[in-house]
DNA sequence: TATAGTGCATGCGAAAATGCATGTAGGGAG
DNA sequence: CTCCCTACATGCATTTTCGCATGCACTATA
């Protein structure tokens, strides 16, 4: 008689995507299910729902309403999952962590190592990626961040502060030294394109000549010999083609937090995670600093 | 991967209802389906909901934290059904309206008739029951009330005010009227059992022989003879077995509401209809009053 | 102790939902 | 204009879900 929830949930996707595939995408299953959830829909409400137009399915005002409803559904679904993840006690099922790229190696690989052997019952699930995950609705558990602060809602640990210098290959860096006031190139991240004022004092003809949107790139260009690079002095470390630039001494950088939602924070899993990676990064953390 | 939204409202349910067989009749399923869901709920989440006793489905924690969320999962749902019916501006689909059985003969029925015939597209479905029924959760669309306001939350049109006087057989009557001063019954309502002071009054000997709590019961009571009983004007005036007992005058009673939820309330079917109730019983108000 | 009633588990055939393959329509690049 | 890509409709075979019938466990009652 009544729509089903489950149609509601995938006339919310269709509305944000715009297309049976990229709905059926979302969803995991195939488009022609989408198809067929929306005319169902439609026979129970006998409402038409989407124009369907040459170029994809075109939300009507009902379904429009209805996807704000059913993203409200939705929120009271990701609370319930992440309550249900945050009061779990076991030492069971997966546990999905998020952190940036170049942060897997130097912060999360070894503890992830150690969890899996010390749990061998979690699945561990990985992403990572610069993007911000959304940690509310559960794409992931936790988070390396770096950052200030935790962000406004989520609980954090800070599991160390760290420095950054200047770093560059040896040839490039030979040449900073011989000839510090000839124009030296610099390659700076999108958002921060004014170069430090320790830079300017130290290499007054130094330019912003790249700017990049991200870091694994901006490392191999700097490997490349493109130009200077400030990074993290833990990721400098670890380009063994790279050396640091001594003229400037090294300066803090942003902490590395570990991140979550309250409601996730206190399950079993986390915990057990969260407490071997701050084991494991405590006699680690001069490798950060300069 | 996932728990279905559907299965969500399936525990909701079983949770409410502590059955299989009470949850799969809220559905609409057989009791099969709902023991299949919840099996199938149990092994996505990976997470133990109800413990299978002998006299039913008790829900451990996790299942109550799934119920209660996808109780808010349910007001959403309630919330975007309504206002769909609200932003309906079509002359088709159910109409469902709700009301005291007693109600219906003398308030509802005429126009009932009437509307069906104006709209022949419209379904009407009638619940006529005493039970309040919850008008945010679409038990009905709208619905008679007698009382002396509409309710905190719901949209009210006061359709008429109405007198009550005291009905008895002829026989009954009679004898009231022979010997005021003699002990006389009354057939009283639960709620209310403390005799009105103008029954005192003019019956000083009266006494709150006979409790009940529904009119209907009541109404049979008076026309068994068994006592003399206060009722609206137009229910005693619809009663051909029973005479007003001129001794008391009548006085006011309840109005009579026709109520409804703000969201659906601009619906097109309910304007349509509350239009033509209004109109009815403007020229009937007389029939209402002593 | 027999008996009826409630509540659930399980197996089987029917019904519904799904995925895949194929076909159509529109839009842009060469 | 043709080719190709995206996006959707439709028919058919498969998988999943569902309802019904049967059987079991427990309880209350006579």
């Amino acid at each position: 008689m009544s729509v089903q929830w489950d149609d509601l949930k995938t006339i919310m996707l269709l509305v944000h995507h715009g297309s049976l595939a990229g709905a059926a995408a979302a969803l995991g299953v195939s488009y022609t299910t989408v198809a067929r959830r929306v005319s169902r829909a439609e026979a129970a409400l006998g409402e038409r729902l989407f124009e369907r137009l040459a170029d994809g399915y075109q939300p009507t005002e009902a379904a429009q309403l209805i996807a704000t409803h059913a993203e409200a559904m939705q929120d009271s679904e990701d609370a319930m999952m992440r309550q249900l993840m945050g009061r779990d006690a076991r030492l069971t099922g997966t546990l999905t962590l998020t952190a940036p790229q170049l942060m897997v190696e130097c912060v999360l690989a070894p503890t992830l190592a150690r969890f899996s052997q010390a749990h061998p019952e979690v699945e561990l699930i990985v992403k990572a990626t610069n993007d911000k995950l959304d940690l509310n609705r559960r794409e992931a558990d936790m988070g390396i961040r770096v950052s200030r602060d935790p962000g406004d809602t989520l609980q954090g640990l800070r599991l160390t502060e760290q420095h950054s210098a200047v770093f560059a290959t040896p040839a490039l860096a030979a040449r900073m030294a011989a000839a510090p006031n000839a124009q030296i190139d610099w390659i700076v991240f999108k958002e921060l394109v004014t170069l430090p004022k320790q830079v300017r004092a130290a290499f007054p003809n130094a330019r912003a000549r790249y700017i990049f949107d991200d870091m694994v790139a901006m490392i191999g260009a700097a490997k490349a010999g493109l130009g200077a690079l400030r990074m993290p002095m833990i990721l400098g470390r670890n380009c063994p083609e790279l050396v640091q630039v001594p003229q400037i001494a090294p300066w803090p950088y942003m902490d590395i937090w570990l991140v979550g939602h309250p409601d996730v924070w206190p399950g079993a899993k986390l915990k057990a995670f969260r407490d071997m990676l701050k084991a494991d990064l405590r006699p680690r953390k001069s490798e950060f600093l300069g």
